[in-house]
RNA sequence: GCCGACAUGGCGGAACUGGUAUACGCGCACGACUCAAAAUCGUGUGGGGAAACUCAUGUGGGUUCAAGUCCCACUGUCGGCACCA
C-alpha cells in the first residue's frame, strides 16, 4: 500500500511556503552561520534536469540537517539566465530572449517548490535582470577605472558557429566550448580582465582551500606557472641593418645552455622581419603565410610533424661562443614566453624531433641521476664540465642565472600559461558594457546614475559578427559625458562568466539599490561555507569568481581573498544505459513524471541513494521503487506507534544518529540513508514501536524526506514542523554493545566466532577461542607460537 | 605523450586508522496471504563442492600474525591538459 505522496507533498510545499521556511536571521552571531551554495543553474528551455536535482537535495538535506541543529542558514537559488540558447531561440523563432527566459525561470521556481526544497525564494535573483546586470555593469567600470579592465588588439579566438569571440578558457582543443566549431584567430579589439596580475595569488591561494584535489590541479595547470631565465642571443651577420640586433628566449632550463643549438621564434615574432636575409625571405614568407593558415585545431592536431623555414642568420651561444642558426616554427607559439626558444635537443623531444628532421646539431650537455658524464660530451663539454658539473639540476639553473646576470644578458623569470580574460562579446543578450565611445575623448565611463545600461527591445538577433546592438537607434546614440557631443555606446555585451563570478554576494543583499550589497551583509555570510557543482566549471567559473573575490578584497569591498572555502563536485547521473543523458540517446529521465509517479521524497532519497555523490551513476527507476517501498514502510510504521522502548531498538536508533549526522557532515547521503533502512529493519521486527524511538527517527530522515516526516510529525499529534525541532543526539553509552560476534582465526584464516564482550581481556577471549571446536580442530597438535588480540575486532592463533 | 582518479556479487554500491569482504538497496528463487494477480510479509541468495573444505575485491609480485585497504610492476576504464620551451 502507497501513501497518497501527491496530496501530502503539495501540503507541506503550501505550508512552507506561507511559514518561509528557509529564511534567515541575521541578528545571530556569525558563529553561527552557514552559507550553503549550489552553482546557479542556467534556465534552460528544457526544464530542470535530474542532475539539477542531486546538487538541489543534496544542499536542501545539509541546510536543514544544520538549521536542526540550531544554524543560522543561509541557502539561496537564482538563475544564470544570460546567454547564447536563448538567443540563438530568439533567431530561430522570433521570441525575445527575456520572453523565453521568462518563461524557464518560472518553470524551474515551479519544479523546484515540488521537490520541496528549502530555498530562501526572498532572495531568487536572475542575472538577466536590469536590477541585478546594474551591478555587473558597475562592477566592470569598478574594474575599468582600477585598471583591471582594458582594451587591447590581439589576435583572439573567433568562433564562427556563436559569432563571437571567445575567452582562452572557452577554446577546447581548438574548438568552441559551446557549439564545437572550429576556432579561429583573429586580430581585434578587445576588453580584458587583467587576471594574469593575480596569476600568481590565484595559484598560491589553492593551497588553503579545502577542494577536491583534481579541480585544484586542475587550476595549476591552467595558470601554468613556470619558473626559468629570460636569455639574450646577439644575432650576427644582419650587420647592414641589423646592428645590435638580439632575440631573447624563455627556458625553464638555464642549466642547457651549453646544449642550445639553435633558436627558433615563432612565425609571428616581431623581429623575423629583421632577422632574414634576402636569400631566405621568400621561403620565410612562405612558411608564415602556410603557419597562419592553420587553424588552432590544425596546429595541435597536426603535431605529428613539426615544421619550420631558416631564416640566413647566426645568433651567437652567449656560453659556448658557437654560431647557432635562427629558425622559425609553429611549434613555438607566439602568446607563450617571448615567443622564442633557444633549443636544445638533447633535453627537449620537441626540439630533438625538429633537429632530426632538419638535421641540425645535437649535443649532449646534462646527465640524467647516475649516467656517467664522460663520454656523452662532445663540443663545450670542457666548458660546461668545468663550470655546472657535479651540480644539481637546481643548482646547475642558479648558478647559470647567476652568470647571465653578471653579464647582463639573462635573468631570472617567472612565466604564466594564464592569458589574460576576453569579456566582450558580439552578443545580444548578456549584461552590455557601460561604455561610451567620443571621437574626441574615447572610451568614457558610463557614469554610475545611468546604471543599468539597459538592453534595448529594437534588435535584429541575426549575428553578423558585430553586436546586434549596433543596430538599435535607442541605444546606439548617445551624448558623450565629457563634452556632449554626439557619440555611441559600446555595442559589445559582457561574457556570462563575468555574471556568474560575483552572484554569491548579491544573495547577502539581492534587492539593494545602492551597491552590489551591503558590506555588512557581506562579511556576516562570505565566504562561502560549501559550494555545490559541477566539475565543469573547474576552470572558467571558479577561477573568474576567485578573481574578482581577490580584485574585490584588493579595493577593499571584500575582507576576505578565497570566495569558496570548501567545494564539492556532484557526479553525473547517467541514463539507464550507463550513457551520458542526451536527448538524441532519448535516455533522459524527467524529474517531473519521477515527482509524480513516485513522489519528490522518493525522488530526492533516491538520487542520495544512488551512490557516492561525487561519482558518475546510472539512473535506474527500479531503485526509485526500492526508496517508495521503504517510504511506504515507514509511513505504514508510523500507524503502529505504541508501547515502551525496545533496548534492541534503542541501540540501533542510538547507532544511527551517530551515523547519520556523522555521513551527512561527509556529505556520504548514501551511507546514511543505508543506516536509516537497518533502523526501519528493525522496528519492523520489533513487537512495539516506542513513540520517543519513533520520533527520533523521524527526524533523522526529516532533512531527505521532509514531505513525510512531516506529514508523519503531526499524525503523531504536534502542532508545530518537525524542522522547528532540534536534532536528536545519542548517548554514547547506549551505543556501546554489552556482547559483540568477534572472529576467530588460525593463521589468518577465520575458523570460528565467538560472543564476547568487546572489553574482554585477553585470557576471557583465550578460553572462549580455545573452547570453539572448530578452532580446536586446527590448533590440535600444532604449537601455538603467538596469539593476536585485537579487542572486539578479531582473535588470531598462529600456529606451527 | 603528460597529469589525475578509479577497478569489489547478476546490478548500484558498503567496509573506521590494515582486523569476520560483499552492509543497504535492486534483481532472482522459494514460501505465506489470495479464486487469481498486484501489493505486503517471511526465508534464502559470491563461485565450486554432498560435505569437510576451498577459491574469490582488474592482473602479477611483495610487506604483515592478518591486505579490498600499504608498497612495486602491469592492464583496463573514465576525466583533464596537450607543441607552454
Amino acid at each position: 500500500m502507497s501513501y497518497n505522496h501527491q496530496e501530502i507533498e503539495k501540503k507541506w510545499q503550501a505550508k512552507w511556503a506561507a511559514a518561509r521556511t528557509g529564511y534567515v536571521d541575521e541578528s545571530v552571531s556569525r558563529d553561527n552561520a552557514l552559507y550553503y551554495l549550489i552553482m546557479f543553474p542556467y534556465p534552460s528551455g528544457s526544464g530542470l534536469h535530474v542532475g539539477h536535482v542531486e546538487s538541489q537535495a543534496a544542499i536542501d538535506i545539509l541546510a536543514r540537517m544544520e538549521r536542526m541543529r540550531g544554524k543560522n542558514v543561509l541557502c539561496p537559488i537564482g538563475y544564470d539566465a544570460f546567454g547564447l540558447p536563448a538567443e540563438n531561440y530568439a533567431i530561430k523563432t522570433g521570441v525575445h530572449p527575456s520572453v523565453t527566459t521568462k518563461a524557464a525561470i518560472e518553470n524551474f521556481h515551479n519544479q523546484m517548490q515540488s521537490l520541496g526544497l528549502s530555498f530562501d525564494w526572498s532572495r531568487e535573483i536572475s542575472t538577466a535582470d536590469p536590477e541585478y546586470y546594474k551591478w555587473t555593469q558597475w562592477l566592470f567600470l569598478l574594474f575599468y577605472k582600477n585598471g583591471l579592465a582594458y582594451r587591447k588588439k590581439s589576435p583572439v579566438n573567433w568562433c564562427e558557429g556563436c559569432h563571437t569571440v571567445l575567452a582562452n578558457e572557452q577554446v577546447v582543443a581548438g574548438a568552441c566550448e559551446r557549439c564545437g566549431t572550429v576556432v579561429i584567430q583573429k586580430d581585434l579589439e578587445q576588453w580584458f580582465f587583467n587576471i594574469t596580475k593575480y596569476a600568481d595569488r590565484l595559484l598560491a591561494g589553492l593551497d588553503s582551500l579545502d577542494w577536491p584535489e583534481k579541480i585544484k590541479s586542475m587550476q595549476r595547470n591552467w595558470i601554468g606557472k613556470s619558473v626559468g631565465a629570460e636569455v639574450t642571443f646577439g644575432v650576427e651577420g644582419r650587420g647592414v641593418r641589423g646592428e645590435g640586433l638580439a632575440v631573447t628566449v624563455f627556458t625553464t632550463r638555464p642549466d642547457t645552455l651549453f646544449g642550445a643549438t639553435y633558436l627558433v621564434l615563432a612565425p609571428e615574432h616581431a623581429l623575423v622581419d629583421s632577422i632574414v636575409t634576402d636569400e631566405y625571405r621568400s621561403a620565410i614568407e612562405a612558411y608564415r603565410i602556410a603557419a597562419s593558415k592553420k587553424s588552432a585545431l590544425e596546429r595541435t592536431e597536426l603535431q605529428k610533424e613539426k615544421s619550420g623555414a631558416f631564416t640566413g642568420s647566426f645568433a651567437i651561444n652567449p656560453a659556448t661562443g658557437e654560431k647557432i642558426p635562427v629558425w622559425i616554427a609553429d611549434y613555438v607559439i607566439t602568446t607563450y614566453g617571448t615567443g622564442a626558444i633557444m633549443a636544445v635537443p638533447a633535453h627537449d623531444a620537441r626540439d630533438f624531433e625538429f633537429a632530426k628532421k632538419y638535421q641540425l646539431p645535437i649535443k649532449v650537455v646534462v646527465a640524467k641521476d647516475g649516467e656517467e658524464l664522460e663520454g656523452f660530451f662532445e663540443e663545450g663539454l670542457a666548458v660546461h664540465s668545468d663550470f655546472l658539473n657535479g651540480l644539481s639540476t637546481k643548482d646547475a639553473k642558479q648558478k647559470m642565472i647567476a652568470w647571465l646576470e653578471e653579464k647582463g644578458i639573462g635573468n631570472a623569470k617567472t612565466t604564466f600559461r594564464i592569458r589574460d580574460w576576453l569579456v566582450s562579446r558580439q552578443r545580444y543578450w548578456g549584461a552590455p558594457i557601460p561604455i561610451i565611445w567620443c571621437e574626441d575623448h574615447g572610451a568614457q565611463a558610463v557614469e554610475e546614475v545611468q546604471l543599468p545600461v539597459e538592453l534595448p527591445t529594437d534588435v535584429d538577433f541575426k549575428p553578423t559578427g558585430e553586436s546586434p546592438l549596433v543596430d538599435s537607434k535607442t541605444f546606439h546614440d548617445v551624448k558623450c559625458p565629457v563634452c556632449g557631443k554626439d557619440a555611441r555606446r559600446e555595442s559589445d555585451t559582457m561574457d556570462t562568466f563575468v555574471d556568474s563570478s560575483w552572484y554569491y554576494l548579491r544573495y547577502t543583499d539581492p534587492h539593494n539599490p545602492n551597491a552590489f550589497a551591503d558590506k555588512s551583509k557581506v562579511d556576516y555570510w562570505c565566504p562561502v561555507d560549501l559550494y555545490l557543482g559541477g566539475a565543469e566549471h573547474a576552470v572558467m567559473h571558479l577561477l573568474y569568481a576567485r578573481f574578482f573575490a581577490y580584485a574585490l578584497h584588493d579595493l577593499g569591498y571584500l575582507n576576505f581573498e578565497e570566495p569558496f572555502m570548501k567545494l564539492r563536485n556532484q557526479g553525473l547521473i547517467l541514463g539507464p544505459d550507463g550513457d551520458k543523458m542526451s536527448k538524441s540517446k532519448g535516455n533522459v529521465v524527467n524529474p517531473d513524471e519521477v515527482v509524480s509517479e513516485y513522489g519528490a521524497d522518493a525522488l530526492r532519497m533516491y538520487e542520495m541513494f544512488m551512490g557516492p555523490l561525487e561519482d558518475a551513476k546510472p539512473w535506474d527507476t527500479k531503485g526509485v521503487v526500492g526508496i517508495r517501498r521503504f517510504l511506504d514502510k515507514v509511513e505504514r510504521l508510523g500507524e503502529r506507534v505504541q508501547g515502551a522502548p525496545d533496548a534492541g531498538v534503542q541501540r540501533t536508533l542510538h547507532k544511527a544518529i551517530k551515523k547519520v549526522t556523522a555521513d551527512l557532515e561527509e556529505l556520504k547521503f548514501n551511507t546514511a540513508i543505508s543506516q536509516l533502512m537497518i533502523v526501519v529493519n528493525e522496528f519492523s521486527a520489533a513487537t512495539s514501536i516506542n513513540k520517543e524511538t519513533f520520533e527520533s527517527f523521524l527526524k533523522l530522515l526529516a532533512p531527505l524526506a521532509p514531505h513525510l516526516a512531516e506529514e508523519l510529525w503531526e499524525k503523531l499529534g504536534h502542532a508545530t514542523s518537525i524542522f522547528a525541532e532540534s536534532w536528536p543526539m545519542f548517548d554514547a553509552a547506549m551505543i556501546v554493545d554489552d556482547v559483540v560476534e568477534m572472529g576467530v582465526q588460525v593463521n589468518g584464516k577465520v575458523r570460528g566466532t565467538i560472543s564476547i564482550a568487546p572489553t574482554a581481556d585477553e585470557a576471557i577471549a583465550k578460553d572462549l577461542a580455545m573452547a570453539e571446536p572448530n578452532v580446536v580442530k586446527w590448533i590440535e597438535g600444532k604449537e601455538i607460537a603467538k596469539i593476536i588480540y585485537v579487542p572486539g575486532k578479531i582473535f588470531n592463533i598462529v600456529v606451527r
